[in-house]
DNA sequence: CGTTTCCTTGAGCGGTGTCAAGCCGTGTGG
DNA sequence: CCACACGGCTTGACACCGCTCAAGGAAACG
């Protein structure tokens, strides 16, 4: 994904703040590793975790400010950012690059639209399992279909975890023991995960 | 909104399912009157509106089926349909639809985003103030956001704004008798809803 | 008038949140 | 090296919100 020579590489440590709400907007960025977390917070601080993105994906919200989204590293990440006026020319230039654009933001919907399942009719297990689900199909997305274990250290935290699936820090741990119980996963240092059968574990994802 | 001629006009009523899963993804619509809902149902049969199309919202995925997403016909509903590739052919000849197609997609991020808030971490009365919120920002765009009143029909049932809201019939059912009960909106005929003061509205929303 | 569909209301229960205590690994200062 | 504090996580006890099950009202339609 070759960019515009003006841009900046910029590395971030987990929990630094990129993008603040409505001021810094005018920056975008390519995510080249790690992982990013989007956060929508309400008045009183009830907060939830409304999008994830991975590696190569486009962070920033083109043609309007970002309504009242962050943008945080959720752990150590590499991005390549350049200002609002280098990606309109570059969209100028090169219309594949918008084409390309829609096509990232395409599948982003179809992701939220899936979490939105998640987030009003799943149980806590479920949700559990599927966000396991889920970032196993991320952070290795080299890997096929048929493979039938892995192993991976979550990017995020007991706390982002539950903001991300609106649960509670009590539940998450509550589930994870118990899924821990059945042996459906193996858990070293609270981070490391070991899934030995990806099909048990997608049995309790409800879908 | 003048689109090529080979496009067909067609009318549904409500309840009529208008994109089934995966296989007449070949057709794509403007919505030019109505509400359209996008559901995802899990195998038990939960189900989750993902999504309500307003005019002139376009309505189809391009580049891809439809994961597994249903649109319906929540009231009577007039479209301007056309197969795909009369999109494509669209597309290729004025790059200006493409560049719409992807400010309507961001808006529906945007929608999706702020729902996920409100299923992650809303309680039921919150969820229904914003849902009531948004349906009369939604009805009638016209009125500018001065006024202090709103008075319009419901495009849902209490079954689909359960599956809107992640919740149950009983517990919108509740949440509306509640609303009522303290003089916050007044409802007549179960789907016609006046509220004298949105600001009172807004502030049950939770934001 | 019966039937059906949609909605409301009540009673009771269960899953998840709340509050609180304690564990473990890590860092820090004596 | 130990003592301690601190943050992240787990676990338990309990409360409460929203779900389940059940009954019945209201409007539409035959």
């Amino acid at each position: 994904m070759a960019l515009a020579k003006s841009t900046k590489r910029h590395n971030a440590e987990a929990g630094k703040e990129l993008v603040g709400d409505s001021r810094s907007v005018e920056r975008f960025s390519n995510v080249l590793s790690g992982v990013v977390k989007l956060t929508k917070t309400l008045s009183d601080g009830r907060q939830q975790i409304v999008g994830l993105q991975f590696a190569p994906d486009f962070l920033g919200r083109p043609f309007q400010s970002e309504s009242t989204l962050t943008a945080e590293a959720a752990t150590k990440v590499e991005l390549c950012s350049f200002p609002r006026h280098a990606l309109e020319r570059m969209m100028r230039e090169q219309p594949n690059l918008e084409h390309r654009l829609l096509e990232q933001k395409l599948r982003e919907l179809d992701q939220a639209r899936d979490w939105m399942v998640a987030l009003g009719r799943k149980t806590a297990s479920e949700k559990i399992a599927s966000f396991l689900l889920m970032i196993v199909r991320n952070i290795d997305p080299a890997a096929g279909p048929e493979r039938r274990g892995a192993a991976f250290d979550l990017p995020l935290s007991r706390a982002e975890i539950a903001d991300f699936l609106g649960l509670t820090i009590e539940t998450v741990s509550r589930q994870i023991t118990r899924l821990r119980g059945e042996s459906v996963i193996r858990v070293e240092n609270n981070r490391h995960v070991i899934v030995d059968d990806i099909g048990r574990l997608a049995a309790r994802a409800g879908d």
